[in-house]
DNA sequence: ATATAAAAGTTGCACTTGCACCTTTTTTAT
DNA sequence: ATAAAAAAGGTGCAAGTGCAACTTTTATAT
């Protein structure tokens, strides 16, 4: 994840801050963020550490939205946070910065070479966030879990163009992702395995038919 | 929708159209727009008209991923542009600006304040794109369509704060915003309307209990 | 080293949903 | 004004999926 402080000096970034007000909280592993940062439109940086957002079903069910690192940025308007129902918790101890969203498109800011440089790192990753969410969204278009699992196979083949990928979570997680039952995806998996679709050796996933895959 | 070029001149405009290199093309009603501008990455503004991006299925269904309308952005990396079988239709007469998009990200611009204007701008339209495509995945991610309706609903009343809403498109089209079959969709609707959940007239949706919707 | 918890993997069953195929109503085009 | 097309509305049925309830394997903690 590139950082939105990229190409900026330590003093620039101190200018920044004082431009846009920033309001930096420290949390402690499993703390509770929102309660303390929100507002009514708010803008913020994971500086330390790593959180995660979750949303509270109405079973009691906790659905990981989305995983926070270091240089993510979340927020009323990016992300999931909008909702009443999540919660962002921090996963480590971390330190997060806050940014009021009124004040960053402030008109005034774009006299400031610091703040435009900045900006243009955020407006590159939040495109590249909203890339991944596009992405994701294209499964989750898919009505059946061997179309959202295929779709899902052909965006890793699409990004390296190789016949395998690793997983970059768990089987429990990537069901989550594609927004099916765990245990129904197996099923699914193994029929792909069945049929010679897929190989699959822990989190290393072959695709035995690559090229075909992507007419689907 | 917000325009890219909010408070700047024509004379702005001009100067930014020479920096950053644009191409503007024309397109006839039901013309196809991607094999004219597509290339490694691009980003694009509908200056005149309209159009819609579709994604061709295996079945050789089209289905509809985004309407694109007067000042609407597409691109590579935000929309649903990056995919091979997606296409997008001219639906009038229509003019579209074509950026590549490293020149638009090239640290040389910040130095032009109509350009730190423009991509002020930008940043707010993707920001709200973002959040609008964050709302449909949280209605996605849910896995039964009484869910993925209610979600809906709830999404709704918070935008408004009141009991009814109108749909902004047809019920088919709404299936396609689930995600859903149309006539299972309807079925749930019926359902929902004989718990005198909801009401529906026309287009109007009324919320019978809108505060215990959004417990779901 | 052992206990505990989490993830992986599997299966039966009931319920949901997609699909095909209707009818009726509304919209659009000529 | 009329025809044609699209949308709304509905139903039976088969296929797919969520869910619960397991076992086995792997990871984590003490």
């Amino acid at each position: 994840m590139k950082s939105p402080f990229e190409s900026l000096s330590k003093v620039q970034i101190e200018k920044l801050y004082s431009l846009l007000g920033v309001h930096i909280y420290t949390f402690l592993k499993n703390e509770e963020i929102l309660p303390t940062i929100k507002s009514e439109n708010i803008f913020a940086i994971i500086l330390e550490g790593s959180a995660q957002i979750v949303n509270n079903d109405y079973n009691g069910n906790e659905i990981l939205m989305e995983n926070l690192t270091k240089n993510s940025v979340f927020g009323t308007n990016i992300s999931a946070t909008n909702n009443e129902d999540c919660n962002i918790i921090a996963k480590e101890n971390s330190k997060v910065l806050v940014i009021d969203y009124n004040k960053l498109m402030n008109p005034e800011n774009l006299k400031y070479k610091y703040f435009n440089i900045f900006f243009s790192n955020l407006f590159d990753i939040i495109n590249s966030k909203y890339k991944e969410t596009n992405e994701r969204v294209k499964i989750l278009e898919k009505k059946q879990i061997r179309d959202k699992l295929l779709q899902y196979f052909d965006i890793e083949y699409s990004k390296s163009r190789l016949n395998y990928f690793y997983l970059p979570f768990s089987f429990k997680e990537l069901a989550d992702y594609l927004a099916v039952n765990r245990s129904a995806m197996f099923r699914e998996l193994k029929s792909l395995k069945d049929e010679h679709f897929i190989e699959i050796h822990g989190r290393k996933i072959i695709l035995l038919q690559a090229k075909s895959i992507n007419l689907i």
